[in-house]
DNA sequence: AATAATTAGTTGTACATGCAACTATTCAAT
DNA sequence: ATTGAATAGTTGCATGTACAACTAATTATT
């Protein structure tokens, strides 16, 4: 019997968009360790205003990627288990903490943009350009919906 | 600064999918304390299939709902902890479980009822039918394209 | 200057997911 | 009938999220 056999009945809007989220943070791992990596697709989240801000206080990084302080906390945690990243505290404001890529971070980075290529495409094999554009703009008023508290 | 500043700057799909996710299931939460009930987005996706098959395996209910069955497993354990759900030995099969509501399961099942339409009303708000169709089409070729293994 | 409010970050708890390893039961093969 | 494979469910561990309560530092108020 088919995987998706269920999905002929129908599947709520927020059950679909779970089991899609779901299924891409798994096979963005599973491709990281076809690539011989081993990273998350969340530390990735955060790895990129990393890469793109050096020294980014951990506000900035939450703002960035929608994410929660503390999920923020937790993961540049791991980050730091891994010496990925290493936390600095600011010289003027000594409540924020600066994050910099070691360069073991800076290679994984690097060494991690394939592993997104390749979920990215996988992800839209045989769709249309037009057909994930009217997707994103359509999500995006969905998430416009539920920003406003 | 609006929330979503960083939207109008390329959200990447993957990461839009997260929040979308990560946005409803919180709003659910909270919509379910406005109507005084306590319940997450997940145990009433799990509660929906023992509603509409009473006894249902808990195998089953995994695959009705795209969960590991660990998943399935813990939150059953939620459910039970809630005294919202039993587990009931098959008599024949004696590996399979059964899940059956108990009165407390059903009264808060049909509760909630109203929570999932208003956060489903919230979602898409100011969206049009046709939409909220092509949203649902688009995600579905982009879970076939997960699926398969 | 002293008090109060805000802000950045952390911690603890509860919940959800995925993987691997495990138990127990049933089914298949010879 | 016995061995071996498959199946249903559980457990432990690592990761991620949300909320509340907390610390420490900064800013605002008076």
């Amino acid at each position: 019997m088919p995987k998706d056999k269920k999905l002929k009945s129908e599947i709520g809007l927020g059950m679909l968009i779970g089991q899609v989220h779901r299924l891409s943070t798994k096979r963005f791992v599973q491709n990281s360790h076809k690539f011989g990596l081993d990273i998350s697709l969340d530390q990735w989240l955060v790895l990129g205003p990393i890469w793109k801000n050096e020294g980014i206080a951990q506000k900035d990084i939450a703002e960035y990627c929608g994410k929660d302080k503390t999920s923020v906390t937790k993961i540049i945690n791991t980050l730091e288990k891994k010496n990925l990243v290493v936390r600095v505290a600011d010289q003027i404001d000594h409540r924020v903490k600066r994050v910099v890529l070691s360069n073991k971070g800076k290679e994984l980075f690097l060494n991690a943009l394939p592993v997104m290529e390749e979920t990215r495409d996988e992800l839209r094999s045989g769709i249309s350009d037009k057909e994930i554009e009217s997707l994103i703009t359509v999500l995006t008023k969905v998430y416009r919906n539920l920003i406003s508290n």
